[in-house]
DNA sequence: CGGCAACCTGTGATTTCCCTGAGAAACGCA
DNA sequence: TGCGTTTCTCAGGGAAATCACAGGTTGCCG
């Protein structure tokens, strides 16, 4: 199954098949609470979901779903998930998997795994991580060429999702993990307002009981790698929350 | 749900469904002066408004009225807003909701809720909040290329609601929360005379006690920032009002 | 042309929101 | 286990926004 990008008017790109229709996903989980958020965050990108709560169910739904990508949690009350991966690839042999695994579990049999090409993430995962996981299988999944898609740009400043690199005019910069999942949020929504709500629902993860105001040390954090010494880029608009766009406009 | 906009014959535009009828809203709440204010006010935007006091109601009016938009107050007599949530998605799992919460209520209450997609405002609200809002949830949840209406446009003068961003003859203002919402207000009724009344119902929260003067002084900051210097656009009808319209004209 | 009502705007008090330093706790890696 | 890195809490400082108040200005009417 291969795929192609669309870009809408706000520089937004879609992912969508060849044939114009939009990407399908089931997810399976037994929590309802994920399923649920996962649907509602993965539609909102524009895409077409299913969901199970057990790997019977997983595979009746796959049969006729036929999606392009299944999020697969690997604790289900009927059947273990390596089960449930094995008679899923007989029915679909080429479509990725992700996995959603507790934070403890066995690295090394999640790592054998993923040596076919699909990945996972652990719980409790934030949807920004999800998402961009989910893209980047798809993405492989489908025509090889489509690589170059997983580089951001907005104004002079680049984050490449493959390897994690983010230049500003050129010169590399280093970001931890939550930093980049940050700045990757604001640059694939460029020139638009991102509140803190919207913010911390979509950077942290879903169990995050913490004070907003991480939001704005983060913030803080980036504009000291980013905008130091610089036409600042990352905007405050007080009252409703931050935006980025190119420095020059 | 997909859905259109057209353009009255005042310059104002309106959000219809693809078959020319009016967008249907359901606005659940307690509290009867809340329903009731909100009702009147989403009416004269043109639409079709129905509201229930509590979560067993409003699933049986979501049911058979099948709206394209839900208004829901997290705080109901007989069920927690989050079950509500829940039973409507099973219901109807595309329509977008607007919460309303407290200011202090605990912010991990509303965690989550704006990653599919919907939003909330605490309360107490303005009515231009609610009803952008509203119109931002309905924009997204319909056709995905009519983000483009996200712009107000006046003579020269242009403000987006989605970046927050306004400027006239190409030139960027910098407006504060309450200066944007107030010229928001005028741009979405030009050439059309605004009372005091009308402005501070609208713009100002619903349960504002201060002086009736605020919106002499906002017209008078909106004045400064985006008349200054310039051929007027904001003009004051003694006894009347205030209106916006084209400088040239 | 005088007087009044409506409107405009300077000043400053108060509140709200945001930024950031310091340090504690959790994590990751050798 | 130990050490450097990362994440996050807490709290103080500071800037911006909101609004009341009051004196000045404008337009209207008799």
């Amino acid at each position: 199954m291969s795929t192609m990008t669309t870009t809408s008017p706000q520089g937004r790109t879609e992912l969508l098949r060849p044939d114009g229709s939009p990407v399908r996903v089931l997810v399976v989980d037994d929590e309802l609470s994920i399923t649920e958020l996962l649907s509602m965050a993965l539609r909102y990108e524009g895409w077409q979901i299913r969901s199970a709560g057990d790997g019977t169910g997983a595979l009746q739904t796959a049969r006729e779903f036929r999606p392009d990508a299944v999020v697969l949690d690997m604790m289900l009350p009927d059947m273990d998930g390596l089960t449930v991966l094995g008679r899923l690839r007989r029915e679909l042999p080429d479509v990725p998997v992700l996995f959603l695994t507790a934070k403890d579990a066995v690295e090394d049999r999640i790592a054998g795994l993923t040596a076919g090409g699909d990945d996972y993430v652990t719980k409790p995962f934030s949807l920004e991580e999800v998402v961009a996981r989910l893209r980047g299988l798809i993405r492989r999944s489908g025509a090889a060429d489509r690589r170059s898609d997983s580089v951001l740009v907005v104004g002079d400043l680049t984050l490449d999702e493959d390897s994690h690199e983010v230049s500003r005019a050129g010169e590399g910069i280093h970001l931890t993990a939550t930093e980049f999942e940050l700045l990757r949020f604001l640059m694939r929504n460029p020139r638009r307002v991102l509140s803190k709500a919207q913010i911390l629902d979509r950077v942290w993860s879903y169990d995050f009981g913490g004070q907003a105001n991480v939001v704005e040390l983060y913030i803080s954090y980036l504009r000291r790698k980013i905008d130091a010494g610089r036409e600042p880029m990352i905007h405050t608009r007080r009252g409703a929350g931050y935006l980025i766009k190119p420095a020059v406009s």
